[in-house]
DNA sequence: CTTTCGCATGTTATATGATAACAAGTCAAT
DNA sequence: ATTGACTTGTTATCATATAACATGCGAAAG
């Protein structure tokens, strides 16, 4: 009980994003604790470097940072530790651009919408219900089946489209 | 003021579907006049192809077929005369798939859902209206400012959930 | 203990998706 | 006849993603 309400996210807003990181830190722990997989150093480093900024990063990205710091320098180690974080919803996967970003609010399944500065390419992931809601109705209404979705908007953050103006 | 509700598209459903790909081209063609832009044999033929079927196409897929008929084999071939449907509103791109699909209903701007069966591959390109607006309420709350918007749904047509269950 | 087995990590090689840069052909306007 | 915009084709290369296999490590079973 003691969420704060998702939609108290500071998205594009300055805040403190040490402490951003850090609590996606611990929920990760915690949520793995739960589903008994582990948080091995690969893994723990790339929900790191993920989450050193509100941006998507390509698997290669990861990966030149990964191999520099010791970790294996091929494709398979990006893709693997990425395509784990994900299964485990502590990460995202951008379908528009091809990249992964760190879930900012794991703890609950939750299938966000991501708004995506083209400028700056700063990432905000929000709650989005009321969205996921009209789509369900839309694919009720043809008898589809949901499964997953993706919800993505590409645009101007605010700051950009402040010095844009 | 002769169009048909947007909503009346057979998605799923069985259709006479020669109609659906004429209707489809007769629009293009109305289209790319008001435009001032030409549909060449190129073009031409890869709306044609992405029409034969409610599916989405890779553009190695459109290229073979292409290829296979005279046209330049070489990926930019495909990609160019599938960047010029696109940008002309006569296809769309699945950013889940990697992949193209004609447009149904062009004619007048719109960014539609898509419905994408995973089982069969099958596509429902459908109106979107309440989703945008949700989603750009979303947008509203955090000072964004939307340019495109990607709204995609994955999971079982409704003949492909009856056969599993 | 030590054997076994699942899983994590690493590798090499290859598949798949996309674009840059350049050359040559068409065609309407000058 | 010449120019210039546009289209199509090429070669070469880049970017993204996965398959297949080898090794190491640690918990569970013996
Ligand atoms: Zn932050
Ligand atoms: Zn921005
Ligand atoms: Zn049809
Ligand atoms: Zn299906």
């Amino acid at each position: 009980m003691s969420d704060q309400p998702a939609s108290s996210a500071p998205a594009f807003a300055p805040h403190d994003h040490r402490a951003c990181e850090a609590r996606a830190l611990d929920q990760a722990r915690d949520r793995l604790a739960e589903n008994g997989a582990r948080l091995t150093p690969v893994r723990r480093r790339t929900l790191e470097i993920l989450l050193e900024s509100h941006r998507a990063m390509g698997a290669y990205e990861v990966l030149d940072r990964l191999a520099a710091e010791g970790f294996g320098r091929q494709p398979p180690v990006a893709y693997r530790a990425l395509e784990f974080l994900v299964e485990h919803g502590l990460a995202h996967r951008l379908q528009r651009l091809n990249a992964f970003a760190a879930c900012l609010h794991p703890g609950h399944d939750h299938a966000p919408a991501f708004l995506i500065c083209r400028s700056c390419d700063m990432l905000a992931e929000l709650p989005a219900a009321p969205v996921r809601d009209a789509l369900a109705d839309l694919a009720a209404e043809n008898g589809f089946q949901v499964e997953r979705v993706t919800i993505e908007a590409l645009g101007l953050c605010p700051a950009c489209a402040g010095t844009a103006a």
